[in-house]
RNA sequence: GGGCGAUUAGCUCAGUUGGCUAGAGCGCACGGAUCACACCCGUGAGGUCACAGGUUCGAGUCCUGUAUCGCCCA
């Protein structure tokens, strides 16, 4: 008998919360998930680089989604001896930082401009400070075993470093150049803004059509228009191809009603026309557009294709202007000189309406863009930016070879110089998203890089504009802006290292304007810059264009010995393993990182694998983010269901098809109850959590919600606090971790003082049945995570654990382990083997568990060596494969089968649970029981086994008949009757359905043979139950 | 407008090259305080696989079309 050692009591049921904090201290106490560089001769590197959120807000379950399979991933890799290392860091987000700083001024009633530039970023930096520390928080409660020294920030000086190196390489190289775009310009507050910024408003509007008159006096045109003011900029009129009147009508000109400004009329098939298809404008439309490519996106387009002028008419302000680009303004346009966009609208129409030409105006609802701070509607405006040639081959073609040969469709365009092997590495995961990254290259326009904003990475471009008379001798082709060497500015002859000098030439102005970019480390160029009259440009990088550059920046490049703690990286972690994001970010990161990597390290791939995870939506289909206010942050649910529940939930809803719907419940602060809250339909049209909610037992005690103080309409108080988040989704982990929790509790109670396998024959066959679970579960689990098939992994464990190891083997070893030291020690064995293969998903209660395991001796059969390790964090991952079984496994599902049956007998029958039956085995079966007899005896709640008489309750079991006495005399012939009859009918019909296929001459002939025998096979199996069944119910009647 | 995806039990979802008498968890019904676990155990009910055609010996799975919903890009 075994004595007992010091197993520590561990309480009933598992406490997440009095555990995890102790566990995390001990990963952060051995620095887990530090890699240390250069890596050792023979380690193989596993890199993943998280994407760096966007430190404005913190994170929601989304985020939480993708840290889990990150963790997974890297933990799994690190327990099989790969050297991982995850690199986290945030996002400096420069439009919603600096956003949602400058609404925190605006409740103060300050603004940006109060404050210098400087000042301003600093506060914005403070800002960052706070939500990054505590997005980092969010990323260690959820037990991300990053590398958390090696932390990084898109603003860090390596990051710096690395983008002002990007950028002046680009400037040099001729893939950065300075154009026109429209932006969405907010004229109240004079600034532009993203698309996310946008907001779309039904607006009741009216559409105007307008003549306009042909040139040679052959009649005229109308136009529909909702903003006739625009339409001083018009430099064409649009006419669909297909139009019949196209043709009539081709190489014909319009002049302009009140500039008088002739314009082409060009064809283009954006046009709808009018009654066409089921397009709701085609009712609106009279086939002709007024294109004014100075004031609408869509036009800009048109512009583009036909190459018109763009005439902005427009001031910051949105006031009527011919002082930033109109410079044919007639007299009577002089008239609306000045006119906001409002009166100027009023007063042409009316201007149009006495001169005949306004044919008529019907009211239109179309929806427009408001700005989402000062609520007016944005101007499309056109103005000077800076753009990335990513259509040039070096970077768009190396993106297109990139590609996994087999995901591409059709060929890639080819290098001049030929493939190289990092050509057709890249591969999407499921594979379905290489044709959105695909697509993309292929309708792939030059990017605009800059924003007009303080926070970010500021342009390193120094500019001074020179009048004609004194910059020398103007060339014949002022397209190269790269040859400067007739201009007789100083910097333009200059060859200094870091210093790359441009020139534009305005034929208009008569002016050439410098454009001087500066390398890194440059500052005493800069300072001469500045003293000769040159500004660096006010504008800062686009956000993405800093996080293109993550997957080297973050590793020292371009000078590692610059950063010392990054020498190494690039070689050991560049291209890292794999990069798990969002869909939508194929296009607005993965592209970039892939072009950014390739061009700046020499073809080299940033990562191999790019996992897309699903998308987190609400319980109303709509995607969880910041921008709706629905988000939940992941540590509500920590707190209600803990962080292994939370992440063994989230693995096993990424499934490689669909998005997962979360239906998201509120705790009442009040009560603790969880309850579903009332929804209101937000401005935006979306379905959202009311901002004040009911407690649900007392009406009189209320909360806030995350969305009412999101959108400011609720604010917690003491007597009104916000209320926590949870949802049904989690019990399910849950109840995993409580389950695995107490096997744990009882298989460490019952392996006390373990004894020795020499065998694996020596064992029985359920501790063999076991041990080959194991094999199968981790192999299924390997290959699992090898294709990114996180859910089938979830369940490989859940299976493994709940049903084999829960419901089967502990139940099945019960009455023998006591007994029996070298069953102890299989299931000390297996209790370790499972908490290491449960360790990448649910972290804590395996690390929390660990220690008690190895307290119990030392675990291992022959053909499974388990390496002891002071946290199972860093075991070694068991290598199982000389442990599968398959004899043992099918002898095992006859046990199962025999069981089930018996059990299900006992049901039917209505066998109290707890009373003890004989069971009466033939001889076809005895064999079977006698190898497994303990384990029947007490599954099946049995007396004893004995051969059989033929009396009792028959069992049928595959063709074969058991029988269970001791029940008396209580067999209710009725519910007998009626059990065996629907019995007889189920299984006439299932011989009905396998006699016909096997009668269907084409099966025969066609099918595979192993089928039709199975067939036949299941046929023979199913008429034996017939029979059997038949014979009980004429029994019965007897 | 272009592209991608979804529609399977009351709910949330699996279902890998066609072989299925279609699975899981939750929920539901019945029974159970048995000494790991009531966050539990045992048993059971529940589906015309959105709809209409087609290919095939055989279709949840492949093809065509329709409807509804979602996402990405423009």
């Amino acid at each position: 008998m075994s004595t007992s050692i010091s197993t520590p009591q561990l309480p009933k049921s598992y406490d997440p919360g009095s555990i995890e904090p102790g566990v995390r201290q001990g990963w952060s106490d051995s620095g887990l998930g530090h890699a240390s560089v250069p890596l050792e001769p023979g380690q193989i590197p596993f890199g993943v680089l998280l994407p760096p959120p966007n430190v404005t807000s913190i994170l929601h379950l989304g985020h939480a989604l993708n840290a889990t399979l990150q963790d997974v991933l890297v933990r799994h890799a690190r327990m099989r001896g790969r050297r991982a290392m995850w690199m986290p860091g945030t996002d400096h987000a420069g439009i919603a930082t600096q956003t949602a700083v400058e609404r925190r001024l605006m409740l103060e009633g300050k603004r940006r401009t109060d404050y210098s530039r400087e000042a301003f970023v600093e506060l914005v930096q403070a800002w960052k400070d706070e939500y990054g520390a505590t997005i980092l928080a969010q990323l260690q409660e959820l037990g991300s075993s990053c590398d958390w020294p090696r932390t990084r920030f898109t603003m860090d000086p390596v990051c710096a470093a690395a983008v002002r190196e990007a950028f002046y390489q680009l400037f040099d190289d001729g893939l950065i150049f300075r154009g026109k775009r429209l932006v969405n310009w907010d004229p109240a507050t004079q600034t532009a803004l993203a698309d996310d910024e946008v907001e779309m408003e039904t607006i009741a509007g009216h559409m105007y059509y307008l003549r306009y008159p042909l040139s040679d006096g052959s009649g005229h045109v109308t136009v529909a228009t909702t903003r006739p003011e625009t339409m001083l900029g018009d430099t064409a009129v649009a006419v669909n191809p297909d139009d019949p009147r196209a043709a009539g009508l081709r190489g014909k000109r319009v002049r302009l009603p009140i500039v008088g400004r002739e314009i082409p009329i060009v064809e283009d098939d954006y046009v709808v026309m009018p009654g066409a298809g089921d397009d709701p404008k085609a009712a609106f439309a009279t086939g002709f557009l007024k294109v004014t490519p100075a004031h609408d996106p869509n036009d800009w387009d048109i512009g583009q294709r036909h190459e018109l002028p763009a005439i902005n008419v427009m001031a910051a302000d949105a006031s009527i202007s011919d002082r930033h680009g109109w410079e044919d303004a007639s007299e009577p346009a002089r008239a609306f000189l000045g006119l906001s966009r409002e009166d100027a609208r009023v007063a042409i129409i009316d201007w149009f309406r006495q001169n005949d030409l306004l044919e008529e105006i019907r009211d239109y609802e179309h929806s427009v863009g408001h700005s989402y701070r000062s609520h007016v509607p944005i101007e499309p405006y056109l103005s000077d930016q800076w753009f990335v040639r990513v259509t040039d081959d070096r970077l768009r073609g190396e993106a297109m070879r990139a590609m996994a040969p087999d995901q591409y469709e059709g060929e890639p365009p080819a290098r001049a110089a030929g493939a190289n092997d990092q050509d057709g590495q890249l591969r999407f995961f499921p594979p379905r998203y290489a044709r959105t990254f695909q697509q993309w290259h292929e309708n792939l326009r030059d990017w605009c890089i800059s924003r007009q904003l303080w926070w970010g990475h500021r342009i390193p471009v120094w500019s001074k504009t020179i009048p004609w008379s004194d910059a020398g001798t103007i060339p014949g082709d002022t397209t190269r802006e790269d040859d400067c060497g007739w201009c007789t500015d100083p910097f333009c002859q200059r060859q200094d290292d870091g210093l790359s000098v441009r020139v534009q030439v305005d034929d208009k102005a008569e002016e050439i304007r410098v454009l001087a970019c500066v390398g890194r480390d440059c500052e005493a160029l800069e300072a001469e810059l500045e003293a000769a009259g040159y500004a660096q440009d006010e504008d800062v990088l686009d956000t993405w264009f800093s996080s293109a550059l993550w997957p080297i920046s973050t590793m020292g490049w371009p000078d590692p010995a610059a950063f010392p703690d990054t020498v190494g990286m690039l070689e050991a972690f560049n291209p890292s393993d794999v990069l798990s994001t969002a869909r939508e970010i194929i296009t607005l990161w993965v592209s970039r990182m892939v072009m950014f990597n390739r061009l700046f390290r020499d073809g080299t791939l940033p990562f191999r694998d790019v996992y897309i995870h699903p998308i987190i939506q609400d319980g109303h289909g709509q995607k969880m983010s910041k921008s709706l206010g629905n988000g939940v942050d992941p540590r509500d649910i920590i707190q209600s269901h803990g962080t292994d529940a939370l992440r063994f939930v989230m693995t096993q809803l990424a499934t490689a098809t669909q998005d997962v719907r979360l239906p998201v419940d509120l705790v009442c602060p009040h009560t603790s109850k969880t309850f579903t809250p009332a929804f209101i339909t937000s401005p935006t049209g979306h379905l959202v959590t009311a901002p004040i909610q009911e407690s649900p037992g007392d009406p009189t005690l209320k909360m806030t919600t995350v969305y009412g103080e999101f959108s400011g309409e609720a604010k917690s108080t003491d007597d009104c606090p916000l209320a926590k988040n949870s949802s049904s989704k989690f019990d399910a982990g849950r109840a995993f971790a409580n389950k695995f929790w107490n096997a744990a509790r009882f298989g460490l109670l019952r392996s006390e003082s373990p004894g020795t396998v020499d065998s694996l024959g020596s064992l029985g066959i359920v501790d063999r049945w076991m041990l080959s679970r194991i094999a199968k579960a981790r192999q299924g689990f390997d290959e699992a995570i090898a294709g990114y098939h996180f859910s089938t992994s979830a369940d490989q464990l859940y299976d493994l654990v709940w049903r084999d190891f829960c419901d089967w083997y502990l139940e099945a070893v019960k009455p023998t382990v006591t007994e029996d030291a070298a069953q102890r020690q299989v299931l000390l064995t297996t209790l370790d083997a499972i908490t290491r293969l449960l360790h990448p998903v649910c972290p804590f209660i395996t690390e929390a568990l660990w220690p008690h395991i190895s307290a119990v001796g030392t675990p291992g059969v022959p053909g499974l060596e388990l390496p002891p390790s002071p946290q199972v964090s860093e075991a070694a991952w068991p290598m199982t494969d000389a442990l599968v079984d398959d004899d043992a496994e099918s002898t095992f599902e006859q046990v199962k089968e025999l069981v089930n049956a018996v059990r299900r007998a006992r049901a039917d029958h209505e066998v109290p649970p707890r009373t003890k039956l004989t069971l009466g085995v033939g001889p076809g079966l005895m064999p079977l029981v006698d190898q497994v007899r303990p384990a029947i005896l007490s599954l099946c709640t049995l007396e004893s086994i004995v051969e059989s008489t033929g009396e009792g309750i028959v069992v049928p079991v595959g063709g074969e008949e058991l029988y269970l006495q001791g029940h008396g005399d209580s067999v209710d012939v009725e519910s007998e009757r009626k059990r065996l009859t629907g019995r007889v009918a189920d299984l006439e019909k299932s011989i009905a359905a396998l006699q016909g296929r096997l009668n269907n001459p084409g099966y025969v002939d066609k099918a595979p043979a192993h089928l039709v025998e199975e067939t036949r096979g299941k046929l023979a199996a199913t008429e034996a139950e017939l029979e059997s069944a038949k014979t009980s119910l004429e029994e019965l009647d007897s």
